[in-house]
DNA sequence: GCCGTTTTCGGCCCGACTGTTTTCAGTCG
């Protein structure tokens, strides 16, 4: 049973709990539950299977009542309440609530007047002037609706971490030089370093905000102004994303740069935490009565409560304010940390730089040492390489290894772990390479149990190191393959494999949360690029990124280590 | 529906912006 699915049927119970006007913390309720499932590090089945009901209601945000209906999915598939719920309202109608600019209320109003239930007949009445006459609706609120529709038409949803940086950057850049800025932050999840970003979340500090909002709005690749107020602005730019800007004064910078980082429900726990004290937290400051006290630093808003400063990163609530109130927090990994790059590949396969442009590349990031690690036979569209090439290539990696000082270049491949769990070359090559990654480049689609047992055989081979972008994702263009996460990582642990981080934008494969549970069963990482061509090193960051998401420090990823120590770790079987 | 070193009942984050409201509701983050 995967959590994310009971996660959603608690997302959509509390937006069906909305259109029935419920109770707005019983709502609130399930999508902090919701929330909660979805970053657990391990599977509720099995913390079920181990504790029962009561280690469920260990979990926060879970009670009595939850813990149910969890125990019920686990044993039928099903929620019995959900179901009963879905049953009262039309199917479309959560796609109403999800359109831009409609909410729960409107959403109902609509369909109670105008029997309203698609997205498609409502786009049909708001044309034809339909909504207008309704009683707290006019014109404008039409038009918004229409614009509303036409924009999640357009929408792509959310985008790459990588895309919405390089946006993120140019903003900063074209605004920093507007009269009157002081700071300017990208805060939301881009700042957290989630994989990927729904919208950007600029914060600006200023003591004239008027002339910020006009350069902001009149940005060349902003294409729509969705809501422009004195110290907000929504706007949409030419890739589709929403950027929003709020400008505050200095003194609320601290606070600010909090609130807009986020999360949600990390934000709402520092407002309780307020509350408990007599103060109240908001994007101004921490208050006491009318008077602010804190919030002019982003430090204050934790050492204000006896708490350690919380990197934006770890605000998910994960754990991080038990862990921030005991001292506890892990000293994250940092991307200075890293000595090399253990997976690159070259012009000899589907690379586009030569062995040695490569290793000079890495150099100049400051690297100590480089794998690289071409493809092997079986990877056909990549062109990998046939034995007798591979040995040829291991010959090459040497001598350009001769040919430059100041950097080890490790000569490995990537190989195929083949449908029956066989590696791709036999032992007599495998064990020449410095060392060795594996990975699944075919038959993506076996079943959960085949797909697993084929990779933890790859494992017990002495002669591979690394298992490179574990579940196989392609952020937004291709799935995981259904495999046993569990079971791989603790089969890593056995055989002392080390699972690679990969820090491609599009893969950041292990995820944050398996980065966690690795930790957890003591199963080292690796972050390595997978890079193509020598610009892509630079992608490293990503990876450190995720890497902190998952609690990671620098002694849980191999490749903070010097070289000698770090064959000796990895070749320790 | 959850939660508790003031509480097992009575709370539950806080503010901006918009539209149509004559004092505020709905939506968003």
């Amino acid at each position: 049973m995967e959590n994310n699915a009971l996660a959603k049927i608690f997302y959509e119970t509390a937006e069906l709990l909305a259109l029935k006007n419920e109770n707005p913390f019983k709502i609130r309720a399930y999508q902090k539950a919701a929330n909660n499932i979805e970053n657990l590090s391990n599977n509720l089945e099995e913390i079920y299977k181990k504790g029962g009901l009561p280690a469920l209601q260990e979990i926060p945000g879970i009670g009595h009542d939850l813990s149910l209906k969890i125990e019920e999915f686990i044993r039928t598939g099903k929620v019995r309440s959900y179901k009963e719920l879905t049953h009262e309202f039309p199917k479309e109608i959560i796609n109403l609530i999800n359109i831009p600019g409609m909410g729960p209320k409107t959403a109902l109003l609509l369909n109670k007047k105008l029997k309203i239930d698609t997205p498609a007949k409502l786009e049909k009445a708001a044309r034809h002037g339909l909504l207008r006459n309704i009683p707290g609706f006019g014109i404008k609120k039409e038009e918004n609706i229409l614009r509303g529709i036409s924009l999640k038409k357009r929408s792509k949803g959310r985008f790459r971490l990588d895309e919405a940086t390089e946006y993120a950057e140019l903003i900063v850049e074209k605004l920093k030089k507007s009269k009157g800025v002081k700071k300017i932050l990208p805060c939301g999840s881009l700042r957290r370093g989630q994989e990927t970003i729904g919208d950007l979340d600029i914060l600006i500090t200023s003591t004239d905000p008027k002339p910020i909002m006009d350069a902001f709005t009149a940005l060349p690749f902003v294409t729509n102004i969705i809501v422009k107020g004195e110290t907000k602005s929504s706007v949409i730019l030419k890739n589709g994303m929403q950027a929003d800007l709020r400008v505050v004064n200095p003194k609320s910078f601290g606070a600010a740069a909090h609130y807009f980082t986020g999360c949600k429900a990390h934000n709402i726990n520092i407002r309780q935490l307020a509350q408990k004290n007599g103060w109240k937290v908001s994007e101004y400051g921490i208050f006491k009565g009318n008077k602010q006290i804190g919030g002019t630093t982003e430090e204050e808003m934790f050492s204000k409560f006896g708490l350690q400063f919380i990197p934006p990163e770890l605000r998910e609530m994960r754990g991080e304010f038990e862990a921030a109130a005991k001292g506890k927090l892990p000293k994250l990994i940092e991307l200075s940390d890293i000595k090399g790059d253990l997976h690159s590949h070259t012009n000899a396969t589907d690379g586009s730089n030569t062995i040695l442009e490569m290793a000079q590349a890495a150099k100049k990031l400051g690297y100590e040492y480089i794998l690289i690690s071409d493809h092997s036979q079986s990877t056909r569209v990549a062109r990998g390489l046939s034995i007798k090439q591979c040995l040829q290539n291991i010959k090459e990696i040497h001598s350009a290894g001769k040919m430059i000082s100041g950097i080890k270049i490790l000569a490995g491949a990537e190989v195929d772990i083949l449908p029956d769990g066989k590696l791709d070359y036999p032992d007599e090559v495998l064990k020449q390479f410095d060392l060795c990654i594996c990975s699944i480049h075919s038959n993506f689609k076996m079943p959960k149990e085949k797909m697993t047992a084929r990779i933890v055989k790859a494992f017990q081979n002495k002669y591979v190191h690394i298992f490179a972008h574990p579940t196989g994702r392609l952020i937004g263009e291709r799935e995981p393959y259904a495999v046993d996460m569990e079971q791989v990582l603790k089969a890593a642990k056995k055989y002392k494999i080390a699972l690679e981080l990969n820090a491609h934008p599009k893969r950041l494969d292990l995820t944050d949360i398996y980065c966690r549970r690795a930790k957890e069963l003591g199963v080292k990482v690796v972050i390595s690029t997978d890079s193509h061509r020598t610009s892509q090193l630079s992608l490293m960051k990503y990876g450190v990124l995720t890497a902190r998401r998952g609690w990671l420090e620098k002694h849980d990823v191999l490749n903070t280590l010097p070289i000698s120590k770090l064959l000796l770790r990895l070749k320790d079987k």
